[in-house]
DNA sequence: TTGTAAGCGTTATCAT
DNA sequence: ATGATAACGCTTACAA
């Protein structure tokens, strides 16, 4: 049961301040005081109380963490990465899924202020930039998977470059008509995936085909179902994310689509499953864990305008000629 | 910028009392009064700090949420079902992944009653009951898939049942050496649909083939590569969860081993992308997302010693004579 | 070396 | 219908 600060100064026969002290290490008390005051603390099992020391202080060691959806394996590894990095600080992560929901999103960031969270990280969200920091001002915010403009920090990724390295792969290995299943509409990194196809494709002066998508794995087996029924079906497919790639996979393998004889598909995140697929997916790696641990520690050591970039990298196993 | 309610007061020219009366709906306040003061806290933004709201009532409105890994979707489903009802009550739930690690368990265990929640479920964790419920004592604790014999509450589905269930489909169809592939050791209801298979096949005098596995896509990948390689390859193959399962469809695949011809493939947890396997899984449906809100509302209303049960039931698809 | 006392932002109990 | 004011459990000057 968890007792009080004045508790134990009375068991002990002290003022509640040199407990205070004890407990914070902070101070001058004399040893045969701190003795008895553990000892109180000892009988009583006392456990100070995190909220009462953080009205006092104003810091709760906790940090919020929005992203649109844990199922989403990029996201639950880099909330992975986050929440490692955070625990081995003292730190501990509100989790909040936002369902890509723009009404959630604004809920959460108040709920997270209400619980004085010391920061915010956000992951691949939708709202816009100025309407996300005027929510979370004036806490800092460290956005990952997202290129801000202002003063603000960031995790960053390529996703126009990487979706190009995706494209041009297809493009090397004689795709003609390379169809491309987007994200989210309103996901800042789908859209960017979206556009580096599009240039490469514009460049290479080829006819772009786009076909919308959720970032979900029926979402890729229903665009593959609807591509492969077509006259002109594609000869390679670059997916937006890899679950979308592996339904994709799947809806080939049920119509008899052989990949990648028939078909070339390149995935995006390289998320473990992509290893074990039949064939393997080839896709772009994003180092998401690597991502979450570094948007902590841009938390942590209060760096604002300090903006990371990783690199996405091909991953080429057998889904690709 | 967060703002008191002192300032509220002010720039609404009340007093604080007053402001404290229309956030909590509480006594009388006049219309024209309620209507100053709710524009002062939309011009302020204001949003009332939980921590000394916590720290008056003694209430956080934060539960902890302790699981192995968001990675697996069976868990990520049950913590958005939690979530969702959490928030839906005003609560927020602070998520924690053990990894399967004894040791983390603690650890969390420790950080959540610093952090002063509520309450805590804790789901399809490893540690012994009583470790597991004295260290969260006084707390509240729901366990989901999980059966404990003390006055906790529990929600729960039987494991052994939903196995039973599985391997008695296999044997139904004809198969005559049927494999298990099991999720962690140290995992209840792991050990639980193992041990329902194992009665199973002794029920029905068959000789029991079991191989280790851990939940994890690659792990019923390699385990299914180990497995179609032996002399005497299964027909039948129950694997303790889907994405096992997955990944002994994609091993099988590889090799060409035909499904359902050659061999049939029971999952476990009728996870979203089981319906787009090729073939389709067949498997055990476990309705991970109400789970997950039964558990937060046995928590809710303070039942103790209540126990939900649901029931696992056979989901036929394609990749099952 | 130790104690006293003033907050931290709310809620709740009295008054008014 | 509204306002003072005392808690809640702790930290932290400032005194002693």
């Amino acid at each position: 049961m968890s007792n009080t600060i004045k508790e134990v100064a009375k068991l002990a026969g002290v003022s509640v301040s040199t407990v205070s002290r004890v407990i914070n290490n902070s101070g001058y008390v004399g040893e045969k005081t701190r003795k008895k005051i553990v000892d109180a603390m000892d009988t009583l099992s006392f456990e100070p109380s995190s909220i009462a020391r953080g009205l006092v202080s104003g810091k709760t060691s906790t940090i919020g963490l929005l992203l649109p959806d844990v199922s989403n394996p990029f996201f639950a590894e880099v909330a992975r990465g986050t929440e490692e990095a955070a625990i081995e600080s003292g730190f501990t992560v509100i989790l909040c899924n936002s369902n890509w929901d723009l009404e959630r999103e604004r809920m959460y960031l108040n709920v997270l202020k209400g619980r004085a969270v010391e920061g915010v990280i956000v992951i691949g969200n939708r709202s816009a930039e100025r309407d996300l920091i005027g929510a979370v001002s004036p806490l800092p915010c460290v956005f990952v998977d997202r290129k801000v403009s202002s003063d603000q920090s960031y995790i960053w990724i390529d996703h126009e470059k990487g979706a190009s390295i995706a494209t041009e792969k297809l493009l090397s290995i004689g795709c003609e008509h390379i169809a491309h299943v987007t994200g989210p509409r309103k996901s800042t990194s789908a859209r960017s995936r979206l556009s580096g196809y599009l240039k490469t494709m514009k460049q290479s002066g080829m006819e772009p085909s786009v076909v919308p998508g959720n970032f979900r794995f029926a979402g890729g087996y229903e665009a593959a179902k609807a591509l492969f029924l077509k006259d002109n079906p594609p000869d390679g497919i670059f997916a937006a994310n890899d679950m979308m790639a592996i339904g994709i996979i799947q809806a080939a393998n049920e119509l008899g689509v052989s990949i990648p004889n028939d078909v070339s598909i390149v995935g995006y995140d390289d998320i473990d499953m992509a290893k074990c697929t039949s064939p393997a997916l080839t896709t772009i790696r994003q180092p998401a864990n690597e991502m979450g641990r570094a948007a902590f520690s841009l938390f942590k050591n209060r760096v604002s305008e300090m903006k990371i970039e990783f690199d996405a990298r091909l991953v080429e196993r057998k889904s690709t000629k």
